[in-house]
DNA sequence: TGATTAAATTAATTGGATTGTGTTATGACT
DNA sequence: AGTCATAACACAATCCAATTAATTTAATCA
């Protein structure tokens, strides 16, 4: 929710904890950089970078990685991320699925469980929770002292949607206290967002984010959900509801017309493959094995690009965005085959829009909600973030003091 | 154009600047606030807000009016903006259109001129207003050296869409420059913006963006255009077409689809004039007291609604708003009754759309892209800006140190 | 009148970035 | 090998806006 303007000053504590953030989150981005790189990147000083540099390495959030040699001049420190400082759970709910992953502080998923489950209410997924948590972290062998918080990625409205087969019950998700689900058995901080929102969000920190300032993501899981960051920041909306491109409209191909999420999504597909004998379960396993899948997942491709095109063209015309991200769980092939077509499309109607914007397959996908929703706590306590530099009002949320984060490690 | 993500350190310099420039907006937001307030308001300490305020204080920017009385304790002092403290000079240009304006440090206007020519060319544009600058100065009374820019609003492609009517010579506007034709006879720097974009960030500093971070702008002029406001801060789109909802299709009312901004603008209401024997002119002029224009834009308000529904709900959808603010120099009754009915009609589809932002008027309307572009200075040196706490990379155009702007006054 | 309350000021302190100087480690040249 | 140029890095002194803590000022209330 976001109401007026924020008219929030700063001082030199949030300067320097804003300074850390970029820092960090620049060696992140360049894989390895030097000093002077730092410096050259952030506008500071050398002097100014040595002090922050000395910081995270005494807190092990990064380490030296030899110097580079060839040059003239001594040659300078590689500083990396050290990639075991911290770790971050990640869940994704959804009305079918449910996935858990540990990241650890590269972003890269180091243990991962899912199960294909229809309509599970709170107490089962918190069962399957509490069932998992530890086995992920012994199989993982990390510290558990170094997990720093728990990401839930949810759909907005998940138990209002009227679907075939949903149980009454399932309305509970509505008033479910989230927090309190995934309190137990880590004692942390709980991060919850829209699946979308934290899908584009992982893909922000963790995949073209890091090239590029601007994009829409669009999210095909059971529905279709979309995300939007703008100038290097997520924007969630006056109402949390940015990114819903699934209520367009588009031509149903039988003279009316649909909300594209009708169609567009794994429910949507679930029913030309359930014409031909198979469902979205068998879909995923046959990986493009199955001869009998390729062809119904091809047609229904061909009308999601009809259905999605004018939804795409709004959404270059309202928010020009540097690119047009498509993520979810729909296998990688399918989404490439689905992008290929979508710009085919667009390439004819370039003549009557202002810009249009390459539509890709993004770097995070098939757990992107799962991985977003683990990169939650990094945000919040390590990464830069709009924010980072307030000093009034207090953040919703967090009430950490800042730098409390990585000193209680 | 908005490229790769910005990883800018900040220090105690760009702090104090940008605490100032919140300190000014907090005061200018709230008409009168006491030190105290201002101290609640944005985090800061009271000590620090005595240090700014004296620093405004001295140069001139605000002035102490009195203190309120009635509680216990010492009576604050308020403090206000001082509406003379310098001066902006704002130009749109548009097909049929050009205005000048200059305003105090309120944004109000306090000298105007516009007039109404097809296709003036550029010669034709600085002629003009090389011609009237002075005279607008010396009828307001103030002094020269209290300008501290010129502020351009104009139309994306300008001098590329085909118009009947449109001399050849019109496409110099393409390749015009726009710093070049602004510099004399003052010289002072120029800011250049699309007229949509400016109309929304003067609507952010001056109207609804004081009461409300979201909001999308929906500028009617001789096209359609609009400009997009996301967490207090203009979003360009990665190449500065953001906000572009003429180029959105709708039904024609004759089976084919055609461009919003094809019927819902000012050049799209002249057909139906021309018709009944009038034209844009004689509309502006009649101010709603003419009994046979008034039915034809009745119906051209019905048709625009019908088309204008399906693009305002994608923007409901993609970007979630707090409000839709209408302007432009479509008179303001007609504006409300178009934005009457736009709710109308918007509340009949909210039961498949997620949240409906309202349909109002826009505080800034009929001068809106003129006034929006003359805050452009002001923005750049003395209001707060995402980028004021940067440090690096230097800022495209201006590259005065940060304190030398109102110094030099 | 004196106690209470709240605003505003003053003075000392803090802390991160900066400037300036000096040191170290390498490649290039004689 | 010895010297110079170059570039990264280290250290010390300085800077400066915000902070904390104490004080002053000016009103209302009892």
């Amino acid at each position: 929710m976001t109401g007026r303007i924020r008219l929030s000053g700063t001082n030199l504590e949030r300067a320097a904890d804003h300074n850390q953030r970029v820092t960090l989150h620049a060696i992140r981005v360049n894989g390895s950089l030097t000093r002077i790189d730092l410096a050259n990147i952030t506008g500071l000083t050398p002097p100014a970078i040595a002090n922050i540099t000395k910081r995270l390495l005494g807190e092990g959030l990064i380490a030296e990685a030899g110097r580079r040699r060839g040059g003239r001049g001594q040659p300078p420190t590689k500083l990396v991320i050290n990639p075991d400082a911290c770790f971050s759970v990640g869940v994704n709910i959804d009305r079918d699925h449910i996935t858990i992953v540990i990241v650890n502080f590269l972003g890269h998923t180091i243990a991962r469980v899912s199960r294909e489950v229809e309509f599970a209410l709170p107490a089962d997924v918190g069962d399957f929770y509490r069932a998992s948590i530890d086995g992920l972290i012994d199989g993982a062998g990390i510290d558990r002292g170094r997990i720093v918080g728990v990401g839930v990625a949810i759909p907005d409205d998940l138990g209002l949607v009227d679907l075939p087969g949903r149980p009454a019950a399932y309305a509970e998700w509505e008033t479910a206290n989230l927090e309190a689900l995934f309190a137990e058995p880590l004692r942390l901080p709980v991060f919850v967002e829209n699946d979308a929102a934290a899908a584009a969000m992982g893909e922000l920190q963790l995949g073209r984010g890091q090239s590029c300032a601007s994009f829409f993501y669009i999210l095909i899981s059971s529905a279709l959900g979309g995300g939007l960051v703008v100038d290097g920041a997520y924007f969630r909306g006056a109402h949390g509801r940015s990114g819903e491109l699934g209520f367009l409209l588009a031509d149903d191909g039988a003279g009316g017309r649909s909300q594209v999420q009708n169609y567009v999504s794994l429910s949507g597909l679930s029913h030309p493959l359930a014409a031909a004998g198979f469902d979205i379960v068998a879909m995923l396993d046959a990986a493009g094995e199955d001869a009998r899948i390729e062809p119904v997942v091809d047609r229904w491709i061909e009308e999601a690009v009809r259905r999605l095109a004018e939804p795409v063209v709004a959404i270059n015309c309202l928010i020009n965005p540097a690119a047009i991200l498509i993520g979810g769980r729909l296998p990688g092939r399918y989404v490439d085959r689905l992008a290929a077509r979508l710009n085919a499309d667009l390439a004819e109607r370039a003549t009557n829009v202002p810009v249009i914007a390459p539509v890709e397959r993004a770097v995070l996908s098939a757990d992107a909600p799962a991985v977003g929703a683990a990169i939650l706590p990094f945000s919040h306590f390590l990464l830069p973030k709009p924010g980072a530099l307030w000093k009034a009002p207090a953040e919703a949320g967090g009430t950490e003091a800042p730098g409390a984060a990585w000193a209680a490690i």
